[in-house]
DNA sequence: CTTCGCATTGAACGCCTGTTTAGCCTGCTC
DNA sequence: GAGCAGGCTAAACAGGCGTTCAATGCGAAG
C-alpha cells in the first residue's frame, strides 16, 4: 500500500523520500549491487528520476545512509540502554517497521564504507557508555585496558550479529529477518551471559602470564 | 614474478591453475564482482579461456573455493591449535604466501554462501575441541550450554575479525593486509584473555537469574 | 606428413549498468 | 489566457558484464 506508487494521496515528504525510502528497502534485501531502475519500479517511478533528485547513485546512498542513521538514532534514544548493542539491534528489528533499517545498517556494515565506521563507532560509544556506567555502579569488573575491552566487546556484539545476518539469508522477507534476528538473539545470550559472569578460563593465570610478557597492557584500541 | 604471465616456464599445473590462483588473489582484493576480464588480464589469458576452463563465473568461484579451502586446511594441519581461531587466520595470514587465501576466505564470509557456511563450521569445530581439550585438562570452565558456547565463541572470532577486516580497508596490498591482520591480534588478544580469565560481571548474579527464568538453557546452537 | 584434438584467441552477442538528453505535462504567476 | 518553471518520463548513450562462437595455432598420434 504505501510502496504502491500510483496512489499517493498525501505524498508524505514528497517523491524523493519515497525514492529513498524504497532504497532503504531495496539496498537492504539485495546489497548496494541493486540496479537503480529496481529501486525505480520499486518506488514507482523511472530512474532518470532518481538521478535527478540524488545526483548519481552514490548520492542516493549517502541519503539512504543519512536517513537510516538519524532514524536509528531516534529510536535508539527511546530505548533504554541494553546489555548487548547486537541485542538492541535484534530488539530494535522486531518492531516490524524497522526491520528494514536494521537490515540497510547490516549490509552496509557488510560492504564497508562511512556508515560502517560511523556504526562501529556509534557502538564502541554505547559499549563504552554502558561498561562506564556498570563499573560505577560495581557491577562490572574494571579492565587493565578499558578501551581495548570496549573496542573488543564492540567488535565481537557486531560481527558476530553480522556473521549471523550473513549465514542465515532470508530472501528480502522482512518476518523472517525479524524471526532470524529473534532466534539469534535467544541463540546467544545464554551463552553469553554465562561467558561475561564466569569467564571462560578456570583460573588467571594465562592473564598473569600475558602481564608478565607485556607489562604494560594496550592503552587504548584507537586508530585511524 | 609468478604472477608474470608471460613467462611460465615451468607452468606449475597448468594454465587453469594459473587462472585460479589470479582469481582467488583478484576476487580477495575486490570481492566477488570483479570482472572476468579483471582476472584474465590478471593471469595473462582471455575471458573465454576461463569459461572453457570452468564452464562460468560460478564454476570458477566454486574451483578458487575448493582450492582455498583443501590448502587452508593442510596448512592448519601443521599448525598448533590456536586460543582464537581469529588469531590462528591471521597468524597463518602472517605467511605472505597465505595472505591471499585468508584474504579470499574473509571476502568469501562477507559475501555469503557455500564457503562461508563451510567457513563457520570449520571454527565451530575447531573452537569446539580445543574447549572440550581445555575442559578434559582442567583450565577450561564447563558450560550450562556447550555447543550454544562453542557457537558463541566462533560467531564472535570469526565475527570481530570479519569487521576489522571491512573497517580496515587495504588496497589490495598483502603487506598492508598482513600488518592489518597483526595489529588486530595485538589490540584484540589482552582484553580478549582478559575477558575469558575474568568475565566481564563481578558476581553471577545475572546468570542465576538467567537460570531461574529459562530452567532449561539451549542445549545447542544448531539449525538448518 | 597428415590429421586430429585441444588450448587459446578475438570478436561478437545480448543484457544490464549508471547517466544524459529531449521533451511532455502540470501548475503557478503575471 | 500566455508563459515560464520544474517534476517527471521515455529513449538513447557509452560502457561493462558473462557468455558464445568461429577461427587460429600448436603438439601429439597415426
Amino acid at each position: 500500500m504505501r510502496t504502491g506508487g500510483v496512489s499517493q494521496t498525501v505524498d508524505p515528504g514528497g517523491a524523493s523520500a519515497q525514492i529513498r525510502d524504497a532504497a532503504v528497502v531495496r539496498f537492504g534485501r539485495d546489497g548496494f549491487g541493486a540496479g537503480l531502475r529496481t529501486i525505480a519500479d520499486d518506488a514507482g517511478v523511472t530512474a532518470g528520476l532518481i538521478v535527478h533528485h540524488f545526483g548519481s547513485k552514490e548520492g542516493l546512498r549517502k541519503a539512504c545512509d543519512a536517513h537510516v542513521l538519524a532514524l536509528l538514532r531516534a529510536v535508539k534514544e527511546e530505548a533504554l540502554t541494553d546489555t548487548d548493542t547486537g541485542s538492541l539491534l535484534a530488539r530494535i528489528a522486531d518492531i516490524e517497521e524497522f526491520a528494514p533499517l536494521v537490515r540497510y545498517l547490516l549490509r552496509s556494515v557488510q560492504a564497508g564504507g562511512e556508515l560502517a565506521e560511523t556504526t562501529a563507532e556509534h557502538m564502541i560509544g554505547d559499549a563504552e557508555a554502558y561498561l562506564a556506567a556498570g563499573e560505577a555502579a560495581g557491577v562490572i569488573r574494571t579492565s587493565r585496558a578499558p578501551a581495548a575491552r570496549t573496542r573488543l566487546l564492540a567488535y565481537q556484539g557486531l560481527g558476530s550479529l553480522l556473521v549471523w545476518f550473513t549465514l542465515h539469508p532470508d530472501d528480502g522477507d522482512d518476518a523472517r529477518f525479524t524471526a532470524s534476528l529473534r532466534e539469534y538473539v535467544q541463540t546467544i545470550t545464554f551463552p553469553a551471559v554465562e561467558l561475561f559472569c564466569q569467564g571462560l578460563f578456570v583460573d588467571r593465570s594465562m592473564l598473569e602470564e600475558h602481564l608478565l610478557h607485556v607489562p604494560d597492557p594496550p592503552a587504548d584500541g584507537a586508530d585511524a
